[in-house]
DNA sequence: CGACACATGTAACACGTTACATGATTTG
DNA sequence: CAAATCATGTAACGTGTTACATGTGTCG
């Protein structure tokens, strides 16, 4: 994943680094902090395989900077990687999925214990979600965005309403579901 | 992940290995298919951690089950994780959003080619999501899915939806800056 | 003096993923 | 006989994540 990210900032300009941390989570709108040591371990992983090189270039003053640029290989995988879309692309492996699910099926308290979690659980998520969005909104604001930010986090926007969506049926099925039992 | 799938199906109701992969299979409607040897590593971390413990049951002819359930340490982590929202929900960190990111900012093919990366892959990208979306939409026709599984595959094609909105933005976007640059 | 920016890295761990190994029984 | 089902597991690898280590220069 960040293999590819890095991949891409380098076929476009060689950098090191250091550098590649600060244009990443620039691009990234501040939605992804990167530790600076995955970098290290995710170019170290590149050179290894061949996709990239690097050179040192020594600064007086400063430490040096091994600043890296792709290969004839890493360019070739960098376009293999473009040119084939995202395979099985919604993905219900996901935290927010798995833990609604698992509320809605866990037996939390033993048997016979009154079953309130998962009605919390959704009705704290869609605080979360809606702040996140809010958030979300915040960064928009900003008329210095790069369009591919900008194209991020409209992405990142619709995804949160939609899931606010499904948090709102959910809801809505639960009481029911808790109204069926009642009866 | 995986961890607290497990947990909460064991909850409910002691199971062994082979049982859990097939039950949480059915209950993600088929969309994780899951190797048999991730559930046992996943006990076999649970148990390490103290979340679960087993019982032997020797079987004639078959082999013997392990059958897992959980300690109360288990139960309080179990309700624990289900007792706090997903944080940070939306996740730009996905290799779809990447992808289109770093098609958009790679200079593939080198400095003045043609580039016609990114529109090719947003129109790939879109059909694959058309049929995965399909998809989901076949598979929650089956008037046979339990609640929790009907849930999750809304949830999927809710996000499908949103995504394939976004793609439509990016196609549209792309276009603005092709004239753009022609002009 | 202490904190922060610059710049590099290593070590350890969690988790997902795949492939491989074992061995009995049932079914075509 | 071959293949599938039942049932267990190990080994190896890729990647993300965090914490830690090191050292110089600048700024308040």
């Amino acid at each position: 994943m960040l293999r590819y990210a890095l991949l891409g900032l380098l076929s476009a300009e060689p950098r090191y680094g250091y550098e590649l941390k600060a244009v990443f989570e620039e691009l990234l709108g501040g939605t992804w902090p990167l530790n600076i040591g995955q970098v290290y371990t995710t170019l170290a992983r590149l050179e290894r395989d061949g996709l990239v090189r690097c050179e040192v270039v020594p600064q007086d003053l400063l430490p040096d900077r091994k600043v890296y640029f792709l290969t004839p290989e890493g360019e070739t995988e960098l376009q293999e990687w473009l040119s084939r879309p995202t395979q099985g692309p919604i993905h219900l492996r996901e935290e927010l999925f798995i833990k609604v699910l698992v509320a809605s099926v866990a037996e939390v308290g033993g048997p016979g214990s009154t079953e309130v979690g998962a009605p919390n659980l959704i009705a704290a998520q869609r605080r979360e979600h809606v702040q996140a969005l809010a958030q979300i909104q915040r960064l928009r604001q900003d008329p210095a965005l790069p369009r591919p930010t900008a194209l991020l986090l409209e992405a990142a926007a619709l995804r949160a309403e939609a899931d606010l969506k499904w948090l709102a049926v959910c809801e809505r099925e639960m009481g029911d579901r808790k109204r069926d039992e009642q009866l």
